[in-house]
DNA sequence: CAATGTGAATACGTTCACAGCC
DNA sequence: GGCTGTGAACGTATTCACATTG
């Protein structure tokens, strides 16, 4: 068993939080105990649709493509890559990490084929809306984006994108505030 | 000139936020005009850390190394990659993309003599934590960690952690929580 | 007793609405 | 007239606090 104090202590969160998080998903804990953690991994996994394999396709096999392929076997959880696209002739009929390279053109038949719900797209932005319309006409359900271009989808099919520079940004602002922040301390301690 | 109004509808936010932003960051407008886009753009440049470059550190040059150079050849934007490390001998001494790689254990003084500010962290999961030290004690202010794992570090170094499976999980939520509010409303309309 | 489940209290972020100004 | 700057209103998310229960 887990208490929500522990669990909060974990995620740095307030304990009152989980418990109330936990409730809305439905799941109930144990008065002067805490919560099962069987059950917890159990619904949990659910939530997040990790209680089966999701089928995906990847579009470039770029190093970007390659990275996400090996990030994907390191630890793969709830996902399989069952096929590849590239547009490069001679990266066509390959295999990487097992899985086969196919055409861009023969994504609306090998998507239906092999049963793919979500397209990654590894491709450089120029190319990244075309591919998604591809991949959005080929019948998928949800497309995970990693290129650097705002891509436009109707509204049935779910779009995420990654984007790489975020952090960064993130990461700059931070940076330079905590400096002026020093700063205007030193010279007005308020 | 351009007004709240219309920066709000490109970012698909509400005027009042716009403006409410804006002035936290010092930056106000023209009463019935609206904002300066020069100093717009200058000041948001500034707030970022946009205004000078940031000399940044690969450490890693594997297929995901490899990645995050071309994206940033590609969209250049305040930060420079000025040197790359690798552990394997074989990639010592090459050059990709015009910035030389270095052996992990010369991280101390090409650091310092070259001046990184930000370490990018692109290894393997395993060496994470190891690289971050390195980086921290050769006296980087920042650390952005592409590998899967949870690295620690001293509060004065700023870390953001850039995770390849959110958005995938955020996706899978979306659509099976979708799925599922779908079934519901066929078997019970409300 | 110890930890949940939850209404009440609080904090926070967003939006409204309008006075103030160009 | 039109758009900013901002206090007030609103709504939502977080936290508190305690009755409840195994």
């Amino acid at each position: 068993m887990i208490s929500s104090a522990r669990l909060a202590d974990i995620c740095g969160i307030n304990p009152a939080q989980v418990r109330k998080d936990l409730t809305y998903f439905g799941i109930v804990g144990v008065r002067g105990v805490g919560y099962f953690v069987k059950e917890l991994l159990f619904e949990t996994r659910k939530i997040f649709g990790l209680d089966r394999e999701w089928r995906l396709g990847l579009v470039g096999v770029g190093n970007l493509g390659w990275a996400i392929l090996r990030h994907a076997q390191f630890m793969s959880h709830g996902y399989t890559f069952v096929v590849a696209f590239d547009g490069k002739p001679n990266r066509i009929g390959t295999r990487i990490g097992g899985i086969e390279v196919a055409p861009l053109e023969a994504m609306n038949s090998v998507v239906k084929e092999k049963g793919v719900e979500i397209g990654v797209i590894a491709m450089k932005p120029e190319f990244a809306q075309e591919v998604a319309d591809m991949l959005v006409s080929a019948g998928v359900c949800g497309i995970l984006n990693y290129a650097p271009f705002q891509i436009q989808c109707p509204a049935h099919v779910f779009v995420e994108s990654v984007d790489f520079n975020l952090k960064l940004d993130i990461l700059r602002y931070r940076l330079t505030s905590a400096r002026s922040r020093g700063r205007r301390i030193r010279s007005r301690p308020l």
